[in-house]
DNA sequence: TCAAAAAATGAATGAGTATTCATTCAGATT
DNA sequence: AATCTGAATGAATACTCATTCATTTTTTGA
């Protein structure tokens, strides 16, 4: 009948169901409008629901951007420790399974860069987004630095240490994030990962090759 | 008398003073309280000003928030410029000394880098941004990929391309700027020169020496 | 010295937005 | 079927903020 039709298939989902579609849209509404201009009926609009959802949910505004950060960083938490494990035991592979792994089109579509910079563009007036961010970094940064003292013990490598070439190598994936989003028309992942395998070849050539 | 003492000494500033002094004076609250955050009420205070000011200098906000980034970006090409000019003619010293500049404190404080963060962080909902980055980009790329080739040529290197070298150093810096924006307890100005400097020693060992 | 022009003010306007809450409704329990 | 529960709604509230503009202050130059 009449109300039938118009019946809107209005549904209850579960708590975190529900906490889960309103982060994926935040971060869409985030991608496509920039923090600062999302509002929390842009949120609740993308996710096809009411005004009041976000805080009936999330208490407040505040809340749903952390725990939107916490959920990209495990994101990327998770897809570092599964290519981790996936890597098997050497450390010249697994090191470069990582670095792989930062240029895949999964992590490196300009959707996903714009949230992760959209939150570091705060870190400095947002100490929580400051403290979330530095917590993981601590993380890659320590398996990464790990990966290549093991690295240049096998080799025998004098010419560096573990923790500059560490630091090398974090800071050229950041940087190559940048100009994908800042240069998408003449970025090149091939440019970007030769940078990132020339350094390799340069600095431990007992474990990687030149291309 | 008494309207002497009462006084305010309000002054009226050039047009081009005035615009500067608004320029600043957003700075200030961009690093301070984030891009999103910033109104106009709150930049004319800082600046001591009225309310009215910013739309009477800047027409609106969102032309202030460009010409705010257009300074910035100016003044970091001027930067540039300047360290080039300086640096002589042998390509490995104005490279050296680019990468340098890079990390001086000038450039390396907190506060401005918050500024290019905010920026950077609307620069996928904000295309206008974006131009102007990318625009400055290709210039100071093209400036050290050039470099990169001279010192291929002199050195007659194989191990690498100028396009991969200048990359990866660019990268490297601005991977550099994260890091000093999300740690800057553990954040290590001679780390990161090691890092940079350990890459060009490997990579030209002919023209750069490891520490 | 004084009138016209320019600069600056700050109160008023109106659009937008986070949060609240009384009400509605879908689905589970009895 | 009748009742209950908590999810969801969306209008109302109480802000904040960009922009406008009538008015005041300062500068200019005749």
């Amino acid at each position: 009948m009449a109300t039938a039709a118009r019946k809107k298939s209005r549904r209850t989902a579960s708590r975190e169901a529900r906490r889960r579609q309103l982060i994926d849209a935040t971060m869409k509404c985030i991608a496509r409008k920039g923090l600062g201009n999302t509002s929390i009926g842009d949120v609740a609009s993308e996710a096809g629901l009411s005004q009041g959802i976000v805080n009936l949910h999330f208490e407040s505004k505040d809340n749903l951007l952390t725990e939107t950060l916490r959920t990209l960083a495990n994101e990327y938490r998770d897809q570092f420790d599964k290519t981790l494990k996936k890597a098997g035991r050497h450390p010249a592979d697994a090191l470069r399974a990582l670095l792989e792994m930062d240029l895949k089109p999964k992590l490196l579509d300009r959707q996903k860069l714009a949230i992760w910079f959209a939150f570091w563009g705060e870190v400095k007036s947002r100490p929580t987004y400051r403290k979330i961010c530095d917590e993981y970094d601590r993380y890659y940064d320590s398996v990464v630095e790990k990966l290549c003292a093991e690295i240049i013990d096998e080799g025998g490598y004098t010419n560096i240490t573990a923790a500059a070439a560490a630091e090398a190598l974090t800071c050229m994936t950041n940087g190559l994030w940048l100009s994908c989003l800042i240069s998408p028309q003449d970025f090149d992942r091939d440019v970007g990962w030769d940078a990132i395998m020339s350094y390799l070849a340069n600095v431990f050539p007992e474990h990687y090759e030149t291309a």
